[in-house]
DNA sequence: AGCATATATGCCGTTACAGCTATATTGCCG
DNA sequence: CGGCAATATAGCTGTAACGGCATATATGCT
């Protein structure tokens, strides 16, 4: 079974996802945004069926897909050391942009 | 140039980030850790450079490898919106379990 | 039943990637 | 200068992934 980061290292997928967190949508509305074909988007669904990220519901003919956002702790989770890092990082560099306006100022 | 996403999605290289959390060290490090080839990981900290998540420093004949948190912001932005859905998720969950606990307790 | 709609699956070609071995590069030291 | 240590690069290979087209499957409608 792929890792979240290796489903989600997919740009259609991603989009799939976004679109989802709006509220189930039936596979058509899906092709419709991605510009690739109605195969394409149903393999990308049956990835993130696997990965536990998305479930379905039978609605006639159609399928509607809603988001079960679950595993996107696990990223998450591996992401939580790092946010205190950047956020530290990008104070560092609005310091450094503060003394620049300051000597640009003085000049 | 690979998206963020795209260079997370290989294990080593999340390991090699979470290596080089405790501070920049030396490819050879990296190597004992990694259980593949010293050439493979070199590769892997190429792509770590080109996608601005790492940098080095040279000390005589060793590469000291830093980590540079900046990149996993976008990450973090594009999670942000899922966020408080698992969060959501998860409470309901337990809200469930512990009506289970409840009714065990009142057997 | 027969046709239309919606979605999934199978098959194929192409490309990208991760791994390895061998070799080049760079810097240190005797 | 010659050789060792550390790392990078090149070349090769196998595999997996994405995409498309054609086709199968399932459901609804008339």
């Amino acid at each position: 079974m792929a890792s979240t980061f290796a489903v989600l290292a997919d740009p259609h997928r991603r989009q799939i996802l976004d679109v989802l967190r709006d509220g189930e949508r039936p596979v058509n509305d899906l092709v419709d945004g991605l510009s690739v074909s109605q195969p394409t988007v149903s393999k990308h669904l049956k990835v993130l069926r696997d990965a536990g990220l998305v479930e379905v519901r039978r609605d006639a003919q159609r399928r509607l897909y809603r988001l079960r956002p679950g595993p996107l702790a696990e990223v998450d989770a591996w992401l939580a050391p790092y946010r205190r890092m950047w956020e530290d990082s990008l104070d560092a560099l609005e310091r450094r942009l503060d003394v620049i306006g300051r000597e640009d100022g003085s000049r």
